[in-house]
DNA sequence: CGGCGTTTTGAGAGAGCTCAACATCGGTGG
DNA sequence: CCACCGATGTTGAGCTCTCTCAAAACGCCG
């Protein structure tokens, strides 16, 4: 992830790592867009402030994710970016990307099957949420990320992580993969989660 | 929508349309990706299917909605699409669309430009789904959807379709706006909501 | 006027969240 | 080698909040 594969040599070599502090502004609306930054460690969130102060979060970006796809297309930035932990950030400043995607229709097309890769993860995801069920919504977790044979996950992080990102409390994914394990309907091994069968 | 600006009249005039009983299949696993689908009447339902034969949902595509960009870099695709009600769609023929992605940087740039977005909405759209109570839930949108000013917020269609997209049920909807429009904090008017104030 | 879909309000139950205590594991340093 | 520490993993119990089922008022259109 600290080298994405849609991003040419060339650009990566025009990066600019950068730190911030906890609290610390990477930039704000209004401001002219510099590029695409890539998170290299740390979270940064994006968000929208209201008449009344009051934070909207658009985004909490992790390591490896990146942030601000859209302001390579805008003069200015329509949120702020704001470090919520110490974290340093890469930029691949905007007029490379932007040249790079009017002269080099290769890397137009990488960028737009990036892009479209995303769309589909973040439109799954958020279809995963639509599944009230703890149990149901394990299921079409692992489902998803069965390798082709269907019978096995691998865990990226941890339990925690995994709880995270379907949106459950820590505690109610320990209790749904515990349920499910005593029925038999997984296998749970270190680091991997192996899928017997499901109940109809 | 149902003349995406992010297409040029050629591409549009390129584009086929073809109607879908309800349980149809548009297209399976494995199959030659034909295009980019966009949706003009109806539902369509992408799923994958795991072992057991049961699906798992990865995009319910609603009229104006796009299916299946990332197909557009795959030679296969790699889930069914089949409609949920009778349906029209609209396809977009992948050769044209490539050979444009290629020979036309404007046209990339536009396209890349669209997919941004959507991440950027679809990333908010997630966000939101983390807010557990149906007032901060409503909050989040509202700061989301106003205008400019900040003061307004105009609905595009019923509130059933809010409650659908906030992922609450109707009557829960229905029961936060009425107790904020009661504590002074929104008021209610035909098709738009006015923000009052947020009680810090 | 009659019918259909949206909007509202009521009541009850269930599911997950929160708080809390404890176990486990890996790393660190004495 | 062992004690300690922090983070992850695990289980328990109560509570709150939303969902679900129900019923009725409202608005729109033929």
């Amino acid at each position: 992830m600290s080298a994405p594969d849609w991003l040419s040599a060339s650009i990566r070599a025009a990066a600019v790592e950068r730190a911030l502090a906890a609290g610390q502004t990477l930039f704000r609306t209004g401001a002219r867009t510099a590029g695409l930054y890539e998170i290299v460690k740390g979270k940064v969130r994006l968000v929208r402030i209201d008449r009344s102060g009051r934070e909207a979060v658009l985004q909490v970006a992790a390591p490896g994710d990146t942030l601000a796809e859209a302001s390579l297309f805008s003069l200015t930035y329509h949120c702020d970016a704001i470090a919520s932990t110490d974290a340093v950030v890469r930029l691949y400043p905007k007029a490379i990307l932007v040249g790079e995607l009017q002269r080099n229709p290769k890397f137009a097309q990488d960028f737009a099957a990036m892009l479209a890769r995303q769309v589909m993860t973040l439109r799954t995801r958020l279809e995963q949420r639509n599944i009230h069920s703890a149990r149901d919504r394990v299921r079409h977790y692992l489902a998803i990320n069965a390798d082709p044979s269907g019978r096995t996950v691998v865990l990226s992080g941890t339990l925690k992580d995994m709880a995270a990102e379907l949106g459950l409390s820590h505690e109610a994914l320990y209790r749904t993969l515990a349920e499910m394990a005593a029925d038999g309907e997984i296998e749970r091994r270190k680091g991997t989660i192996r899928l017997i069968k499901s109940a109809t």
